[in-house]
DNA sequence: ATTCGGACGGCC
DNA sequence: GCCGTCCGAATT
């Protein structure tokens, strides 16, 4: 009220002198604001839906502003905006432009458009806002992994209209994308997925070859892959590649059938040296001005360029690391990802999502070809080929025997029952050796694959192989770094308390040993026993070679370091294969078998003398699969393992990670999905410790104490699983219980 | 009667 | 998350 008494309220806005529709209660005439300040609807379509870049789970949906006028020609769907939100200004993208609105009170103006630049089309909101419901994360984190920061002088550069290369059909196929079918919540990708008539069984109509793609020949379905991918008909294939492929060219071909097709095409791999092996590989079969690289550390103005390249239409092959998932390719023909075992392929910043899962999406979105491919098959992989979902490309038996290297195996006993004083004086045993020497005598370089890098980085009992854990805090006990003949004290990785008088807690004998042993002493030993030979390092901290010349030399590297040795390795030595088994993670078996595949590749096939020796026992499944070559087998085995055990891709499951009244606060808003039907559709799982100084987002110091609860459930509610977990968030976001906890669906490791 | 501050709801 | 509002308790 005003100085006035304050009696009379009502009566005083009948008083004659008031203005006609005043304000309510609060009527001083103030001095109007001058009419250049007022702002306009714009006359059509004046309603912009934005997505506000605030990551708050309980405001993850669009807010309505009012465009103005002036703003009417640049707030394009699509465009960067800038908006009044919750009292501050914070960035957005516009949706959506409509006539009316849903919500009841007043809309906020857009205060700007910062570009007008469309640079998140209808589809790739609709997939961001896709894996934000799959992961159970908000619309705004995964556009900010979506979407480079804008670098405006990279913008100015060449108009948008201006293609710097005649870009055929530009408008029309970008307006013709649109994604095929609204996938219906229930019957989204393989969890449930119902077969496709992907890839013909038979060999293409064509014949089984196409002359200009005679490499995908070899494998049964290839030619018959290339066709559908050139009829758009949304094939999904996994692929098993051959020893010795040249896997890059053969994606660049499937991806010049796409674009032949008219159509675009995206290709995922883990890191920097395969976007290398494989941008070589598309520019020479597609030429330069198809392909941009889309690598993370470009910095920002080149990331921006060859990101606005692909979004403008300029360029329909995007290739990269895995945020290309996410490539703005106009009307995507394939999606393809290399290696999808590779941990690099999982996105370390909320909601976490999977390169592979991505692309998936993006397929059941788009009706795009969906090829995950690789040396060897992940269980996720195999889900695709099980449920039919997808079809297996991969050589028959007998291109495979021609292609691969002889495998020997040799586990402990028999290095043992061999009394071969060589195997018992070093880690190297003699059939190793004499694999070597033969190579080297035949001017091939040799291979030798060292886990993990540094020197003796984990340490065991020498009498009973008891894993030397530290005293003080159970962390792993390692061997620093030092010389023969000083030996430095077991120390802690953890704590790095040195522990100079370890005894083994279960058998007592001082003695230790190595389980995991670098590259450092491999190389010395292998270096003493051929000294004529030339001795090569890549990865495990000396540079990372990319190839090597059909030359005699030892090629020591840790894996996925293993550079390409022209003509092929006469041999490759993969060392130390029972510590890899031995880990306790999810992924040992596959991740082990994923390595020596990647090694063995690389050497020339049995007929033309190529050996591999793996020291590992004879009879476990991995050694197995590398000694047939058969890693569709071992994914199927490995697959038929997890459904044994209740363990991921044969269930969805969630890690929560939190302090333990988090954590409670979370369990005790989910309603876990549960259809009724009988069995328990969802299981909690813990919770259990996680090792200390693990680190939770949001959280501002260390957290005491983190534990971790596993949420379990059939695949079929994965999407429920994820629905509820995003409400329970958000239920507790809205209430301030603002206490980090990490939700986690899909996780590389669950245990 | 007035001021201050903490809780809580809404955010377009 | 942050701002604004509302209400109760402390302060004048």
């Amino acid at each position: 009220m005003t100085g006035r008494a304050g009696t009379g309220g009502h009566e005083a806005l009948a008083l004659p002198g008031m203005p006609e529709d005043p304000p309510p209660a609060k009527a001083p005439p103030a001095p109007k604001r001058p009419k250049h300040n007022e702002r306009l609807p714009a006359p059509s379509r004046s309603v912009a839906k934005v997505a506000v870049d605030v990551s708050l789970p309980h405001l993850d949906r669009t807010f309505d502003y009012r465009v103005p006028v002036q703003l009417d020609e640049s707030a394009v769907v699509g465009a960067r905006v800038r908006v009044r939100f919750a009292g501050r200004t914070v960035d957005g993208f516009v949706l959506e432009r409509a006539d009316t609105s849903d919500h009841d009170g007043r809309l906020g103006w857009l205060d700007k458009v910062v570009s007008p630049e469309p640079v998140l089309s209808p589809e790739l909101a609709a997939l961001c806002r896709t894996v934000a419901d799959r992961y159970a994360g908000t619309l705004a984190d995964v556009l900010r992994l979506a979407v480079p920061p804008r670098h405006a002088r990279v913008e100015q550069e060449t108009p948008p209209g201006r293609p710097d290369q005649p870009a055929p059909d530009e408008a029309a196929p970008d307006e013709a994308a649109p994604p095929a079918e609204p996938a219906p919540d229930d019957e989204a990708v393989p969890d449930e997925a119902v077969p496709d008539e992907a890839v013909p069984d038979e060999a293409a109509p064509a014949g089984g070859t196409r002359d200009d793609d005679p490499g995908w020949s070899v494998y049964p379905r290839g030619p018959a892959f290339l066709d559908a991918l050139a009829r758009r008909q949304g094939a999904h294939a996994v692929w098993q590649a051959l020893p010795g492929e040249d896997w890059a060219r053969r994606l660049a071909e499937a991806a010049r059938a796409a674009i032949g097709a008219g159509h675009g095409a995206v290709i995922v791999v883990p890191d920097r040296r395969d976007l290398d092996r494989l941008h070589a590989a598309c520019v020479d079969v597609l030429g330069e001005h198809e392909v941009a690289a889309l690598a993370a550390d470009l910095g920002p103005a080149e990331r921006y360029r060859r990101w606005l390249a692909v979004a403008r239409g300029h360029k329909r092959l995007a290739i990269g690391t895995r945020a290309a998932a996410f490539a703005p390719v106009h009307d995507p023909g394939l999606l393809a990802i290399w290696d999808d075992g590779d941990d690099s392929h999982a996105e370390p910043r909320a909601p976490y999502p999977h390169a592979r899962d991505v692309l998936l999406d993006r397929a059941h979105a788009t009706g795009a070809a969906l090829l995950v491919a690789g040396t060897t098959r992940t269980a996720e992989a195999e889900v695709l080929v099980r449920t039919r979902w997808a079809h297996p490309v991969v050589a028959e038996r007998a291109t495979v025997r021609a292609r691969a290297p002889r495998v020997t195996a040799i586990g402990e006993d028999d290095r043992q029952l061999l009394r071969d004083p060589t195997a018992r004086a070093a880690r190297v045993p003699g059939v190793a050796f004499e694999a070597a020497r033969q190579a080297l005598a035949a001017h091939r370089p040799v291979l030798v694959q060292v886990p993990r890098r540094g020197y003796l980085p984990a340490v065991a009992c020498a009498r009973c192989r008891e894993p030397a854990r530290c005293r003080h805090c159970h962390g792993p006990l390692g061997i620093p770094a030092g010389t023969e003949d000083t030996p430095s004290p077991p120390t802690c990785r953890w704590c790095g308390r040195p522990d100079p008088t370890y005894r083994c807690p279960a058998c007592a004998s001082p003695r230790l040993r190595a389980t995991v042993v670098g590259s450092g002493r491999t190389s010395e030993e292998l270096g003493r026993a051929f000294p004529q030979t030339v001795v090569r390092t890549s990865g495990g901290g000396a540079p990372i070679l990319d190839d090597v010349p059909a030359a005699p030399a030892l090629v020591v590297a840790t894996p996925g370091a293993e550079p390409v040795a022209e003509g092929g390795y006469g041999a490759a030595l993969l060392l130390d294969g029972a510590a890899l088994l031995a880990r306790p993670e999810l992924r040992a078996a596959e991740e082990t078998v994923r390595r020596w595949f990647a090694a063995a590749a690389l050497v020339r096939p049995a007929p033309d003398g190529g050996r591999v020796v793996v020291v590992a026992e004879s009879g476990v499944p991995a050694v197995q699969a590398l000694v047939r070559w058969d890693p569709a087998a071992h994914a199927g085995a490995e697959l038929d393992a997890r459904t044994e055990l209740g363990l991921p891709p044969a269930v969805r499951m969630a890690a929560l990670d939190g302090d333990p009244d988090a954590l409670h606060g979370l369990l005790d808003v989910l309603h876990l999905p549960d259809t009724g039907e009988g069995e328990p559709d969802a299981e909690v799982l813990g919770p259990v410790e996680l090792p200390p100084g693990t680190r939770l987002p949001g959280g501002d110091e260390r957290t005491e104490r983190a534990e971790r609860c596993l949420v379990r459930v059939p695949r079929r509610a994965g999407r429920a699983l994820a629905a509820a977990l995003a409400a329970a968030v958000a239920t507790r976001s809205a209430r301030r219980d603002t206490d980090p906890v990490r939700v986690v669906l899909d996780p590389a490791d669950p245990l």
